[in-house]
DNA sequence: GAAAATTTTTAGTGGTCACTACATATGTCT
DNA sequence: AGACATATGTAGTGACCACTAAAAATTTTC
């Protein structure tokens, strides 16, 4: 899962997988099939550790803009978190990845992420909801490649808490 | 220019890129010197053509938030635009490259944009420039990685006035 | 303890990568 | 025309890719 996070799913070989798993290479295909197949255990485990926090901040008490703020600050601290890897697993390691099928689930998950937004702003503003839930999904993946490209978590925390302030400000607009 | 840009760096081979230009790969490097060597003069033509639009925007007559909110729409509309390819190629052709040198590249571009925005920003709003750079940049990227997912150019562009509106809103707090 | 089933290791499969040595064709100048 | 510089095309370099057949080691079963 880290190597696939770091350099992303085309520039990481087979064998370097198995080695950081410690088998060998054919032992990693009995166990997953393919690459592809270990790619997508990869993606189970991210959201089951810290990739989720999207759908587990959406299911918190609070209202729609504090949701989405807590959302953005969020992410700023996952995607440029210390001890961890720069930016969002699913939103940034098939990125130029030459293979469709493998474009194909992380399309699928982050398709299923954009969903859960959805859904949680048309609870409240239905008529705005593709508009705020768009604006919603461009802003992450900012904060996503912003923290790949660098920007220190500061930066980047702070900047979600402007667009967390526009998400809010639409709002009172729109309500 | 436009196969780097649609499949990124590494995925686009130099057998392909001489076959894109006419000749054969010997004459590509008697050119070109080497891959990179094509790419970075890529990048230039890709600056001259539509890619510099941040510089020339900023350039313009107009406040500050005028001004990006103009970067914003232009990025919106140049990064979805039918007649051309999703996405920018400074901020998204190399992404997950395994190529340190190359990607130093691109890093030294996304500084000189970076250095353009905040240098403007400074000038009307000193002490708040570093914070609303940052804010810039992830906006771009967002909307760069957003447009590459596929986001259609309607919703792209609306998510690029929220961000514009954001923006503008941090100046009325902070002039 | 021997046979069978399973797992691990070794060693390769064909394919593609960026890149280039060398032969051939083309153009230029006298 | 003939000598020379330049550009192109052919063909191949070793390295790495995802993946796998078969041998060796291990574990399980009777």
């Amino acid at each position: 899962m880290t190597l696939f996070h770091r350099r992303g799913y085309d520039a990481v070989g087979v064998a370097e997988l198995a080695e950081a798993i410690g088998v060998n290479p054919p032992s990693l295909y009995a166990a997953f099939g393919s690459k592809k197949g270990l790619f997508e255990r990869a993606l189970e485990r991210y959201q089951e550790s810290g990739g989720g926090f999207v759908a587990r901040t959406l299911a918190e008490e609070g209202n729609l803009a504090e949701l989405i703020g807590r959302v953005f600050l969020r992410a700023a601290e996952t995607y440029s978190a210390a001890d961890s890897l720069p930016g969002c697993l699913v939103l940034d390691s098939t990125r130029n990845c030459s293979d469709p099928e493998i474009r194909a689930v992380t399309d699928a998950l982050r398709a299923e992420g954009r969903e859960h937004i959805r859904r949680r702003i048309a609870r409240e503003f239905p008529r705005a909801a593709e508009v705020l839930t768009d604006y919603v999904l461009v802003t992450l993946s900012g904060l996503s490649a912003a923290a790949r490209d660098g920007m220190d978590p500061a930066a980047l925390r702070r900047s979600a808490q402007i667009a967390a302030d526009g998400f809010a400000a639409q709002l009172g607009g729109k309500g």
